[in-house]
This record gives C-alpha cells, structure tokens and sequence, in this order.
DNA sequence: AATGAATGAGAGTTCATTCAT
DNA sequence: AATGAATGAACTCTCATTCAT
C-alpha cells in the first residue's frame, strides 16, 4: 500500500487545487481564450508556482481532462457495481446519478462536451480520442447491463450498443439541458424523460423476435 | 422579385466563400484559437479583401453562427412542411433527413454544439440566446407533431415538449457520434435507434390513459 | 507670356482642388493621421485619379506646403512692394493684413507651425528647411522696413534683425490665438498688441544712439 | 512625508524613463507618425514592459503631455513666486529663465506647440484644452505681474492680458527659433529682444494716462 | 483614360513562459 | 524554494498603393 508522506500529500492537493480552478476557467472561456493569469488568480497560487507542478498551459489541460475524465469513469463504475438489483433498476439509479453527478460537475460537462467534438482537436489531438475511449468504455458497461437485462426477458433484444447509445443520448442531452438553462433538476420531468426512454413512444409495440 | 447585378452576385458569393472558410476554421479550432491569417489563407482571400467584408473576426463568427442558423431552421421547416404524410412518417423523415444533413454540415454541428454550452459565451453572449432559440423552436415544432401523432392514436400520450426533447436528443448524439468517429452514416444502425426511441427498451409497455 | 491650353488649364485646375483639400486634411489630422482615402473623398477626386496627379502622399505633402509657401510668400511681398506710405503705416498695414490673411488661412498656419518644429521632419526633411528659408525671407524683408524707418527717424536704432523677429512673433503668435479659440478678430485688442509693440510697456524710455 | 519603498522608487524611475523617450519620439514623429517599437527600442525596455505601466500609445501621450506640462507650470510658479524683486526684474528674470527652460526642455517645447494647434485634437481632444489650460493660467501669473508693474508706475498702463500675450509671443517665438535653427542661445541677442519688447520701437512714446 | 476593389506590409497589443530576486 | 516582473512572438486590424476593368 502506498503510503504518501505529509510533504507528498500536501503537494498533491496543491496540484488538484490548480486544477479545479483551472477546469472552472476552461470551461467558461475555452481553451484559447483562458489565461494562465486568470488560472493564477482563481486558484490562488501564484504564476511562478503552477509553473512548479505543470509544464505549462497545455499540459495543464491535458492533465485536467484526464483526471476529471477518470473521477467520471470511476463513478459509473461504482454506480455499475453495485449489481445487487435488477438491471431496470441499475439502469434506472444510473440515469439519475449520472444526471445529478452531471449538474454537480457542471463544469466538467462543458470540457467533455466541446472536447469530444473536433474542436481545439489539433491543438490536443490525443485528448479527443481519449474521451472518445471513456465514452466508449461507458457504453461498453451500460452494454452489459442491458444484455444482462435482455437475456433476464426485462428489455427487448434490441442491439444493446445501440440501447447504451440511445440511453446516453438521453441521459448528455439532458444534463446539457440542465447546465444551459441554469435549472435545478424537477424529478418528474426526468421521470418522464426516463419512461419515454423504456417505453418507446409508439402504441403498437412490435414484438421482437 | 430582387434582381441582383453581376457585381452584387458576385459580392454576394465571396462573402459566402469567406464565411465557409470561416466556419471550417472556428469548427477545428473555436474562436478564439482561429487566426484572421488561417481563414485568409482557407478562403483564399488576402487578409484586406476580408476586411472588406467584415469589420473583424466578431462579426465574422456572429455571421457565420446566425446565416448558418437561419439555414438549418430553413431544411427542419421544409421537413415538416410536408405533412402529407402521417405524424409517424414524418418523424421518421425528420430522423433521416436531419441525420444526412447534420452529416453534410460537419462544421456547423460542431460550432452549433460549442455554442449551446457557455464556453465563449462570455464574448459572445447573444449568440448563445439565438442558438437556444432555433433549439426550442425546432422542439417546438417537432413537438407540435408528436401532438397530432397523440390526437391519431399513434403516439402514446406521453409529454409532448419531452418527446421533443429526447427526439432531438437521439438525432443530435447520432450526428454527434458520427461525426466523431468520421464514418459514413449505416441506414441499419439508423433503424435500430429509430426503432428504439419509438418502442423503447421496455418488454412491457405500460398503457398510457 | 505662357498660354496654357484648356486640357492643360483643367488638370492645373484639378491638381490644385486636390491640394486644398489635402491642405484641410492635413491640418486636422496630421501627416500620418490623415489617409488618402479621406483626401480622396474631401477632394471628391477619385483615388485613382488623385495618384494620376501625385507620386503618393508624401509628395501631396511636400507640394502641398511648397505652393501655399509661396502663396504666402506672394501675399507678403505685395503688401510690402506698396510702399508708397511710411514705414509706420507699411507695418501698420502688414501687422494687419497678415492677420487677415492668417485667419482665412487657417489650414495653411496649422500646417506651417507644424513644419517649423521638427514634428515629421524625419519624414520630409527639406521641407523644415524650405519654410525656414521662407521665413527667413519674410523677415529679411520685414528687417529693410525697419531699416528705412530707423533711417528716416521714425524708428529706433534696434537691430532690425530682432525688430523683424519681435514683430513676426507678436503676428504669428495672435493669428494663432484667433485660431485655437476660433474668435473672430477684435479691431480693438489687435490695436491694443500693435501698440504694445511699437511703445513698449516700459515708462522710461532709453534713448538709442 | 511619504516615503517610498526601493521597488516603488524603481518602478516609478523607469515609469519616467519610458515617458522621457517616449517624449523624445513624439516630438520627432508626432502621435501617428511614432510607433511603439521605437519608444521600445529608445527607452531600452521591451514592449511587453511598456504595456505594464501604460495601458496603450494613447495613454502614453496623454500622461506624457500631462507629465512635462505639471514640470512647465511648476517652473513657471517657482520662478514668479521669487517675489523678492521688483516687476520688471521679474519680467527679467521670467523672459531669461524661460527661454533657457525652453532649450532645455526642447521636446516638450515641441510637442506643446503642436498641441495648441488643431492638429491631432480629433484624436486627444483633451489634451488641447489642457494645454490651453496651462497657458491661459500662466499668461494670468504673468498679468498679475504686469498688474504690480504699473501700480507701482514701472509699466505703462496697456491692457494687462495682452502686456502678457506679446511677452510670452518673443519669449515662445524665441524659443522655437532657437529650437529650429539647433543654436545656443547668445545672451546679447536676448538682451536685444528684451529691450524691443521693454522699450517698444518707435521713437515718440506715447504717454499712458 | 479613369476608377475603386484588392492587396499585404506593418502597426498596436496580448499573454505564455522565463528567471532574477 | 517561491515568486511575479519582464519578455517578445504572434495576434488583429489599417491603409498606401496598385492594376484589372
């Protein structure tokens, strides 16, 4: 077990602290249009000393991106972890954690969101496919949740890629929707945006065979 | 009915060709990451020639955003427009045709899609307004149709703003995926997610009163 | 005697228009402050026409202040030839009609003051020169009425050098007066600074041998 | 008594030192005519160094005219405000004391000439009235003066206003021309030219009642 | 011959990064 | 070791001049 030494701890918050401050600049101003003075000023350490913990500016993008992207990983994998329920359930509890973890990392879905399109893609070229990778990665899981589902007879035998496709469209959009119009979240409108989602919006259901 | 000289038309389509070439360059690199010197160099125009046209980059990104926009409002409108056909037909015609078109205007999804989260938007704020309201009126639209759809029996009756809602989210993540992943859209994979947001993944349909 | 033909009377005409308009640009905005275009549409010449007449702008400039030196020049030689009056009457006289002049010509005194300093003298450096020469000219002429006044006793045996060089400070330094506070002339206080200049403000008189 | 630390010493020494040659340009090149990379390139501090303690070319200008014409005015104070003579020692005294500042100061002198002109007031229009200001507020210290002058029966009993505008007429003119011709000053010659002024030129004195 | 749209060199200004303190 | 003043490359924009029409 690793045990990090007082001088190592207090370094590595001073670190995170840089880069939170730096996430929140980012992500009102872009990449460009930030300034490594207005980082400075916001996370409260002096130029000079984030010079001490990155390279410079476009490492500190880099690094944050990574970071964020990797709490984001590790929530929905917790989320999916805990399989002790039905995947209707599981899909139901990710639904609503994702969105609610995505109005408390507002910031965060403003970096994702502009770095999974080309944007200041050749700027931070290896940046959009490793987005690109955890989106997957997450379809991936949210994928076997739904085949677990459909080999119980809960869901229909649709492609499950495409399920997880359609349910993080849902779940993004919403949570785009949320941040842009300053909203706090209302459970029943999720509710209903989660029932379209299961039921389809379609009378005659066609059965699949 | 307006004629315009060969002189006017001939304006007119510079003006054009300078304002493509500036949407390829914002879409790769935002705004603030874009130089006068590149989109000169992308439009083939020199840099005084398109301070001809435009008092400076600002304009040249309001511009851009808003004929762009008023371009994309034109095709949704046509789509719908054509209501010889049922509500379900029609959806799925929008599916499609906003699919393919999002398709042939790469860069103007990525832009549009930038602009609906708030980075820049502190320097440029009414942009962002004007892209929320192309937004909701193209829901506003969509929604009247679901409405038709409900009052035909076709469609559940579920609430029409968040049928709206979850169509565009499906049709956006699609374009957006797409466009990511640079591949040439597969009218199966289409009709999988067509057919999932109509049915929904749910074996058991719940009726709605 | 030169007989100009009309084709040659007309162009004479034109380049002349241009440099009066180039004179008023000139002398609101500077050398480099004033741009060609701006000359183009006070002249109402177009710009191409404009580089027909003249190699570029700066030799607008130097033509510019060439010919209305030698207006100048002109002007001031004529009130000195009338000499069929005193000297007394002759300064008289010149004290007042240069003032007359100064405030018509407004443009022309900003443009000259301007030229006497070294402000743009790297850029037109002979220029310096030649308003210099001119004035050196005036006051050598200035100094042969003062010359003859001393002669016939009207004046004092001062150095007519310094004579000409008070009088043409106390002239230059009210017509710029009557400009910066765009007052029309007062007979009274012009009389008044005439006087000043002829008694001197000192009660006891020193006799001159 | 403030008493300012090393740093503020220092960065107020440098502050001067960029306004000195700034100064020293724009008396050469005028506002337009000077360029930021040679106020660089004669105050020996980078560009980049100038944008810290100014925010633009205006400002400089501005602080730059605002700067010498306090220094002017100071002189002017000091010098009159030896009040331990009589008027027309005073006088003396200004018109020497004076000139001799001028020669110094030759920049400035420069620059506050084409100030009080029309010449670049569109584009500093402040600065103009300030100037004028200064000169208006020191041609009344010199009234004042003049004022004492004849109360005590020294001065014939002109208008003291313009006693005031014909002194600071030789004094201003002399400086130029000494300014112009790069030629250091002869004291015989100012004698001369204070003599013409004390004295006046023609040979019967009117008596002031 | 007359024009004014097109051009690009050069201006003012910003800001990521360094390094003397 | 920690700092923030100093730096200069790169940006946006202007305008004297040309040349196709």
């Amino acid at each position: 077990m690793e045990q990090l030494s007082r001088k190592e701890r207090e370094k590595k918050r001073k670190r995170e602290e840089i880069l939170t401050a730096a996430l929140s600049v980012f992500a009102q101003k872009g990449y460009h249009g930030a300034t490594m003075a207005e980082i400075s000023q916001v996370s409260e350490y002096p130029l000079g000393t984030i010079y001490k913990f990155f390279q410079g500016k476009e490492q500190i993008y880099h690094e944050m991106i990574r970071e964020t992207g990797v709490a984001l990983g590790d929530i929905l994998l917790n989320i999916i972890e805990n399989d002790d329920c039905s995947p209707i359930d599981q899909i139901k509890k990710c639904f609503n954690e994702y969105i609610q973890y995505g109005i408390e990392k507002r910031d965060y879905f403003l970096i994702y969101n502009s770095q999974r399109s080309s944007i200041d893609a050749v700027l931070v070229p290896n940046i959009n496919k490793s987005i690109n990778k955890l989106h997957n990665k997450m379809n991936e899981l949210l994928a076997d949740i739904f085949e677990k589902g459909i080999e119980q007879g809960q869901f229909k035998s649709h492609s499950t890629a495409e399920m997880a496709h359609v349910f993080s469209s849902v779940v993004f959009s919403t949570i785009w929707m949320l941040i842009g119009e300053h909203e706090s979240v209302e459970t029943e409108r999720l509710d209903n945006l989660f029932a379209i989602f299961m039921e389809g919006i379609c009378v005659e259901c066609t059965t699949h065979t």
